[in-house]
DNA sequence: TCTGGGGTCCTAGGACCC
DNA sequence: TCTGGGGTCCTAGGACCC
């Protein structure tokens, strides 16, 4: 039996959860720039037509933006993860089977609609998630993830497709495939584009109709052959429905001003160990491993020192505090005065579920008090607001290197004091 | 002045073991 | 000249994704 997958992607997503608050900015040009209000990382159509691509540094395009008059935001996560998941929520009404693949994009599941009017269908689900959340989405159908996704592109770009494309006619597909450059298509990045175009092979259908599978398998690895044939049909990606577990969970961030000191150093990191220790314990996992790196900005003519080390321990542990110490052992070696830092943070790995973690003879698992003590500091912080609680560590001063986010909207749905008032 | 953050998977090669 | 062979596990690094 023939599988159908279809592909949801919210249009512009960032920028339309901004524009659900002001209506006032319906076919205007807006942005949302990344952490620290560092590039753009979500544009309006309005806005790509005005040639501001994705990435682009604002400092470099800010004459361009205050010519046209574009609204840029700096980004709310709060508010963008609230509306991801009011999305996610409708949309999981459509089918049994729903891949909630990024904030803004989910795999469904439509094996067995086959004698249904696909089409119509997703027009239906198009027009429920915009009534029920104010967010415009696009959808595309294939028999693959990878057409689907093909598919999802198209409707995007098209104006006649009016946001919906199914692709699961051959012809169709064939059409589809020969407008599609290499480098489009999912799985396919810049090196592997270069390859392909080394090849002679230009085209999404140039690949899928090439011959020569062992070269594809040395050359693309495994996962190279596997895209070619989901263009051919043949489907090797399954959706993931169970929510899995982070195998690895990182915090850094870029510090608004550059820091000289291991103090504010140290204090940033201890933020970071703690926000990742959170969502740690969040998925109910303990970690055997924590790294620490730190740099200067690779974009400044200052002196470049960049240094990464970590540090096993010997048993598992999510508790902040023990967590903590090893970080600052970490950073204390790896710290050189007198470089300009711009950015730290760290990486907590060999993540196992807290009930298998093997028990070591030489250190003490978390016992009972510290299970405890974070669930508290959790529900606190869950309840009051993130950083209510925290270890000392962390600081109180004004920080140094915290981001600069001057454009930030309102949490108008995560904030009770910040909500839009109702004329 | 000003350039994000957080993930996954695959492979090659080394260490180690018998 | 030739220098055992086969297996597993771990890690670093590359490539890609949103």
């Amino acid at each position: 039996m023939q599988k159908i997958y279809a592909l949801v992607d919210c249009n512009s997503f960032f920028c339309s959860c901004e524009r659900l608050f002001r209506p006032d900015l319906q076919q205007k040009p807006v942005g949302v720039l990344s952490n620290n209000d560092g590039c753009f990382v979500s544009r309006t159509k309005e806005l790509k037509a005005l040639g501001v691509k994705m990435g682009a540094p604002y400092f470099q395009v800010k004459d361009i933006c205050d010519k046209h008059g574009v609204h840029v935001f700096s980004s709310n996560f709060s508010l963008y993860t609230n509306m991801s998941d009011r999305v996610m929520l409708t949309l999981a009404e459509f089918t049994p089977e729903l891949e909630v693949y990024s904030v803004d994009e989910a795999f469904l599941n439509l094996s067995g609609f086959e004698n249904w009017n696909l089409e119509e269908y997703a027009r239906k689900i198009k027009a429920t998630v915009e009534r029920n959340t104010g967010i415009p989405v696009s959808l595309g159908i294939g028999p693959t993830k990878t057409l689907a996704k093909i598919a999802n592109h198209i409707a995007k770009k098209s104006d006649k497709a009016q946001g919906v494309v199914c692709l699961l006619d051959k012809h169709l597909q064939d059409k589809a495939l020969e407008r599609v450059s290499v480098e489009d298509i999912w799985g396919v990045g810049r090196a592997n584009a270069r390859k392909l175009r080394a090849l002679n092979l230009h085209t999404a259908k140039e690949f899928r109709d090439f011959k020569n599978d062992k070269l594809i398998q040395k050359q693309f690895t495994k996962v190279g052959l596997q895209i070619k044939e989901e263009l051919q049909g043949y489907p090797r990606f399954e959706l993931s429905i169970a929510a899995s577990k982070k195998k690895q969970i990182v915090c850094s961030r870029t510090f608004g001003t550059p820091v000289f000191e291991l103090q504010a150093l140290r204090e940033a990191v201890a933020n970071y160990v703690s926000s990742a220790c959170e969502k740690l314990r969040k998925q109910d996992s303990v970690c055997f491993s924590i790294e620490v790196f730190m740099r200067t900005s690779p974009f400044k003519n200052v002196p470049q020192y960049y240094a990464v080390d970590g540090q096993k321990m010997l048993s598992g542990t999510s508790d902040t505090r023990k967590v903590i110490k090893y970080a600052m052992q970490v950073l204390d070696k790896l710290y050189k005065a007198g470089y300009e830092y711009k950015k730290a943070g760290v990486r907590l790995s060999t993540i196992i579920d807290k009930g298998q973690a093997q028990m070591s003879l030489f250190d003490a698992p978390d016992d009972i008090e510290s299970d405890h003590l974070m669930k508290c500091l959790d529900q606190v912080n869950a309840r009051d607001g993130a950083g209510t609680l925290k270890v000392a560590s962390c600081g109180l001063t004004n920080k140094a290197w915290a981001m600069n986010r001057n454009m930030k909207s309102p949490r108008y749905v995560t904030g009770w004091t910040e909500l839009k008032p109702v004329k």
